[in-house]
DNA sequence: TTGTAGGCGTTATCAG
DNA sequence: CTGATAACGCCTACAA
C-alpha cells in the first residue's frame, strides 16, 4: 500500500522568495550563519520554519560532491563487540550531526571490497573500516579515498590515514602470562572464527607459553565457526577428548569462555581449581556469572567514539596530531583463575 | 591527513560517447538491460568496465526522486534482539542491492520523530520501524511519507502501512501459564527499561495470573534501566527481600533470567525446585546453562528478513497481499522450571 | 529500440 | 555581505 504526494516540495527557492533574497543567500544562512547579516539571518529563518523548508541532502551532494554521511564497516553485526563500538560511534555521530551508513562484510575482504565501491561512490565524509588486514585492492581505494579514513579494532604499522585500536597479541600475552602465573601449566586456546584478530590473539598465547616452556600445539583448539557459548561447551569437550589433563583455558572472547564455565559445571571440573578460564572483552556478565569470569577488558564504546572523534575532526580539516590512538587493554583478574603464587 | 583526487570523474556521457551512444541509452542498459538491443548493451557494458564508471547516487537520486537506500530505526543497538533482526534485514538487502541507513532511537519517542524527519528527507525507498507506538506526530510523517513503511517486533490494529512482529502479550501469557502448570504459586516479573514490548508482557503476565487467581502486585519487580545479566542479579536480590517466598520468576527477557540463574546460584537456591525461572526470547546460550533455561523463542532474524522481503515486494510495486504477518513464538521448556504436573 | 530536451535542488564561482 | 549564472550527473518525459 503506497501512498502518493501531490504537493510540491518546498524548495530553498520558495525560501527565497518569501523572504525576498536570492536562493544562495538562503543556503548560506543555514549552511554558514555568520557570514549573512543578523537581520536577513533571522528574516530567513523565520521563512524556513513557517515553510516548514527541509534541505535535500541529494540536491546538496550532487553540488557540492560531498555528504554528511559516514560509511562503517564491520565484518558482523551479530557479534556483540561491535555493537559496543557502534554505541560509540552513534553517540559522536548524532552530536556532529553526521549518519551513518553501516556495511556489514561478514568477515569477508571482497565483500568488504565490495563495499567500499558502493559507499566510496556515495562520496561519504569520512570512512570507518574495522582491522587492519584489507585486501591489496580495498587499501589501494582506501588511500586514493577523497575523505579520511580510521581504522579500528586494531593498531600496527602503515596505517591508511588513521587508526584506533589496540594490540591483540599483546593482550593475549598478558593474559596467558596471568595463568602462568597462576601456576598453570597445561594452558590451552579455545579459538573461533579465526579472523585476523583472533589470529594475533593466538600468536600472544604461542609466544608467551613457548618463552615459559609450556606451548604444546595439541592444547590450541580452533575453528572456523562463529563464536557462541554453545561453541565454548564444545570446545571445551574436544579440548579434554585429545588433552585430558588441560588445567587452564584462554579464550578467544568471552562467550567461550562462559560456555567452558557451563560445560565445567556439567562435568563436576572445579573452577579455577582443576580448570582455570580466562576470557576475553571482559562483557558484563563476565562479572557475576559463578566463578566470576577473569577476562581482558577492552574499550569498545570508547574506541567507537575516539574513530569518529579523529574522523571528524580530520573532516572538519583540523591536522589530526596523533594519527594512531592505542587504547590499551586491562586484565580483571576473577574467581575462574587461582590466585598468583 | 586528507588526499586530494584531481582527475575529473567519469560520468554517463563519457560512456556514452565511447561507446558512441546516448546518455540515457546508457542509463537504461545499466538499469534496465532488457530493453537495449543485445549488441548495444554488450557494448555499453564493455566501455563501462574499460572506464570503470560508476554510477553516482546524489545524481540518480536528485533526477528521480528515489535512493535504493532503506531507512531502518532500532531502539538500541547494544541489545542483543535487534541484532538478529538487523541480520535478517541487512541479507535481504544486500541480495536486492540497497543500502540500510539505521538509525538509533534510543527508546525516545521525540528522537525518533527526529530523525524520521532526517530519514524521510533523503528520500528512502522504504522505511522499517520498531513497535506500533509512534507518537502521533510520527505517525503523521509516517502515513504521509512517500514509501512503503513496515513496522517491526510486534503487531497490532491500525498497521500504518504493514507489519512483521508477534503478540508480547500472548507471549508472556503462555510463558506465565506455563509456571502455573509446573506448580508454582508465588510467580514474580522482572522487568528492565519497561518500554512498550515489555509492557505488553507485563500485561500478559498479570492477566494470566489474575485469571489463575495467583497475582500479587508486590511480585512485579520493575526498572527503567536498560536490561543486563547483572541488573538480573539485582533484581532478584530485590524480590527476595521484598517477598522472600518467591518460587518463580518471568523475566522479561533473556539477560535477566540469567542473572537470576547466578544469584540463585550464589545464595544456594536449587532451581528448578525452589525457584523456577523462564526468560524470553531464547537466545543462543539459554540452552546450555546449568540448568538450562526455560524461555520463549522470538524468531528474529525472520522477523528482519520479512519485513524487508515484504519491503521490497511493496517497493517493486506488487500488491502485498498480507500486510500483517504474524511470525507467533514458541515456548521451549527446559530445566528452569519444574515438570508439569 | 533509441534519442532530444529540460529540469531535479543545491552550491561554487565570480561580480558587485 | 549579497546576487546572477552556471554547473553537478542523471532521469523523466516525449518524440522519432
Amino acid at each position: 500500500m503506497r501512498k502518493k504526494i501531490t504537493k510540491r516540495k518546498i524548495t530553498l527557492l520558495d525560501v527565497a522568495k518569501a523572504a525576498d533574497v536570492s536562493a544562495i543567500t538562503v543556503s548560506r544562512a543555514l549552511r554558514h550563519p555568520a557570514s549573512v547579516s543578523a537581520k536577513l539571518r533571522e528574516r530567513i529563518q523565520h521563512v524556513v520554519d513557517d515553510l516548514g523548508y527541509v534541505p535535500d541532502p541529494a540536491a546538496s551532494a550532487l553540488a557540492s560532491a560531498r555528504t554528511n554521511v559516514v560509511g562503517v564497516l564491520i565484518p558482523s553485526i551479530t557479534n556483540n563487540v561491535f555493537a559496543g563500538v557502534l554505541r560509540g560511534i552513534y553517540m559522536e555521530a548524532e552530536k556532529a550531526g553526521y549518519g551513518i551508513q553501516l556495511g556489514n562484510t561478514r568477515y569477508s575482504m571482497l565483500e568488504e571490497e565490495r563495499l567500499l565501491r558502493v559507499f566510496l561512490s556515495q562520496r561519504p565524509a569520512g570512512l570507518i573500516v574495522t582491522g587492519i588486514d584489507q585486501s591489496s585492492a580495498a587499501r589501494t581505494q582506501l588511500l586514493r579515498a577523497d575523505c579520511p579514513v580510521v581504522q579500528i579494532m586494531e593498531i600496527g604499522d602503515k596505517p591508511i590515514d588513521m587508526m584506533v585500536g589496540f594490540s591483540h597479541r599483546d593482550g593475549a600475552s598478558t593474559a596467558t602470562q596471568h595463568l602462568v602465573d597462576c601456576g598453570y601449566t597445561r594452558i590451552a586456546f579455545l579459538g573461533a572464527r579465526m579472523d585476523p584478530r583472533t589470529q594475533r590473539r593466538l600468536e600472544g598465547f604461542s609466544q608467551c607459553l613457548k618463552q615459559a616452556g609450556l606451548f604444546d600445539q595439541r592444547l590450541v583448539v580452533t575453528t572456523p565457526k562463529a563464536s557462541t557459548v554453545t561453541l565454548g561447551c564444545e570446545l571445551l569437550s574436544e579440548l579434554l577428548a585429545r588433552a585430558p589433563d588441560a588445567d587452564a583455558v584462554f579464550c578467544n572472547n568471552d562467550d567461550l569462555a562462559l560456555g567452558v564455565l557451563f560445560e565445567c559445571q556439567r562435568r563436576q571440573i572445579t573452577v579455577p581449581t582443576d580448570m582455570g578460564i580466562c576470557g576475553f572483552n571482559d562483557l558484563e556478565m563476565m562479572a557475576v556469572a559463578n566463578p566470576a569470569i577473569t577476562s581482558v577488558r577492552t574499550f569498545r564504546e570508547e574506541m567507537g567514539r575516539e574513530a569518529m572523534g579523529s574522523l571528524l575532526a580530520s573532516i572538519a580539516g583540523t591536522v589530526v596530531e596523533q594519527p594512531v590512538i592505542d587504547l590499551g587493554y586491562e586484565l580483571i583478574k576473577r574467581q575462574s583463575t587461582r590466585s598468583v603464587k
